[in-house]
DNA sequence: ATCTAAGCGAGACGGTACGTCAAGTCTTGTT
DNA sequence: AACAAGACTTGACGTACCGTCTCGCTTAGAT
């Protein structure tokens, strides 16, 4: 008669306490808070634990390092939210112009928090992966989106969707390892791109 | 009695040891060769201190961190040498090409050290700093001499020779953020950028 | 329904499950066993719980500390078991000699545990009293026995059975606290002191 | 001609900071200190630091463990000082109840450190060793000092002066491992014991 | 030809953070 | 209600580096 619970307990579902989903967001919000305030090379696993309330076991027994959990901030929409999502493509090209904008305002806005995430992704495969995932494919997405509206342009200045979304994410990353006062010394180039790719340049339907 | 001693010395000099030239070099060596080995992050002044057989205290008198003799190892001229030159500008897309994928090859060769150095520049504004003077200015100084062989384009491609080698810059950039199998998976678009940006493209001398 | 199954309950009797006598069990020969195999100071709670395969918190539910499971393992008899029963208490001397030396061999035998036994009884006085009671006071007791046969003896040589029992513990512990080899090393006095107490001492019947 | 040079660098005299007799002495004192206030399983490495105001690792150079620490308490002689050397053995019994009251009396007065001191011997033969180095052996010398002075005793009562210290270590240790309060209740057989040891046995030289 | 101030390699110092282990508590689902 | 499992906070562990501080030894300009 066992026989048949037994095949039933196939899903023996863990036993033991639950993960608390209480800790790993505090963790989080932690590590997002201190790379903000304090940079990321002076974030340390001690001072998470801390000002999350949470014991060092606790992140060591879910994380296998401080890159990781950055990298979680970045996979769980909690760093790059909104503002990738385009709002209404319309093949306009000012609706691009806008949408690139406000990509460049939210990344001015967390400049401090971005760098961290891109200096950990030097260090880190898995930070570059979520990276690319999270900020370079929507941006990708978008480009080719627009690309599918806007028809066919003169060859001369096709590019890919893809090469294009790479070339943002250049000019965004290196933006960011420069300080605020030497790129806002009237001397960025960064508008100048963006008018550039976005109202000259035509992108070619992959 | 001591006044007439001390009119005398009015050039003091200086007196006792000379810094060494050889300790120096050697610290410098150590550091390129440990950053290429293990990655930056893996860096210690302890590590530098061991293999360049040199005391820490002699470290810490001359440089105030681990970032500052980064940037020594770029600003000497030991990390980015001649590849940076231009070969003949003679205004032919094919030179520009040919330059490119020279300074291209020249990055992908030293990809671990790079990489260290720009992961430097990301927590070091200093560091940052010395990337710009010595890859970021000489790739501007090329692009503007090729600008000013080139002639006058048309005005939906010009681009300043500024914005330019930003762009290439960034593209640098991001590209070592990236594993090489990521990037060597068939899918980088560096050599479509690369051919779009030299073939296509015109630079607007500023 | 219930409500009058309540009513009956006029002995409530603790309801729920009973204390598992097998997980009890379970917990004192783990102890036992981890003892005698690495060393008091290396037996940890956690590894009770795995070896005994009960969780932790049952072990709290009954026990205060580590050394609370160690006493209860002597109080249960485990630890200290027949050997120090007399054998038949004739007044004779061999038969105290005999006794003795069976303590001894036990003792000898069983080395690694009591030697634990001894070490927490250094931190905590309940295991120091169930120290007393379980060998101490036996030992006394068999003395006095001996004392009340053989009768009277020259006074310059009475001491109580008390003050003898705390000679042999104490000759006993010191012995413990050295290691086989020190002890072994045809150095060892305790075969002189036995035969002293046993066949030349008189014990005073207190 | 290199030989000659060589053979005068045998004594290269070990180059760098000399080890910090003040960091040593901290650590010492911070230990005994912390082992008197709190008992020895109550001192952590941490503890110990904290107090000496001295860095972890200084500790870990020079000590292998908490119980090494304790050890070089005994061996320095800053646990177990002048009390055990004899007064002037004159073979008189009266010289050796003072001298061996005196013990006893330094013993009760440092209980908690002794106590810590005994329970490390239990588990680190070193610490037992240092015990036995610089309170058995001097016992026994005392002791042997009085049987060549005190002249030849019957043979019912010989014991080797070695035998008769580690009945006396026993019954320190014994007495140790119980509470004050237990001890003190009256129900102490110390006094009879050292009263029978000192007075009417007589000790055998070897 | 000393003297002496600075640089040198070595290495110990007081600290901070690391990543791990165990303590004792709490939660979950089962018996 | 007690159980096995296991996640939780806390705190100590022993190690790696940090940046600073003696040491005893060059080294080289000033006396």
């Amino acid at each position: 008669m066992c026989e048949l619970a037994v095949s039933y307990a196939r899903h023996v579902e863990k036993v033991g306490r639950k993960r608390s989903e209480e800790a790993r967001a505090a963790v989080l919000r932690a590590m997002r808070e201190l790379v903000t305030e304090q940079g990321y090379s002076h974030v340390t696993i001690e001072k998470i634990a801390a000002r999350a309330r949470v014991g060092k076991p606790t992140i060591y027994r879910w994380w296998q390092s401080k890159n990781a959990i950055l990298a979680e901030c970045v996979l769980s929409g909690e760093v790059l939210p909104t503002p990738v999502e385009p709002t209404s493509p319309t093949g306009q090209a000012d609706d691009a112009a806008e949408w690139l904008h406000a990509v460049l305002a939210y990344i001015d806005a967390n400049a401090p928090l971005l760098r961290g995430i891109v200096a950990a992704a030097f260090e880190d495969a898995a930070v570059a992966e979520q990276l690319s995932i999270h900020l370079a494919y929507p941006i990708e997405a978008v480009l080719q989106q627009w690309a599918s509206i806007s028809g066919p342009r003169s060859p001369a200045t096709e590019l890919s969707a893809r090469a294009l979304a790479q070339l943002f994410m250049g000019a965004i990353v290196y933006r960011l390892s420069r300080t605020p006062s030497d790129v806002a010394a009237g001397d960025d180039p960064m508008e100048e791109l963006f008018d550039m790719l976005v109202s000259r340049l035509r992108i070619a339907a992959s």
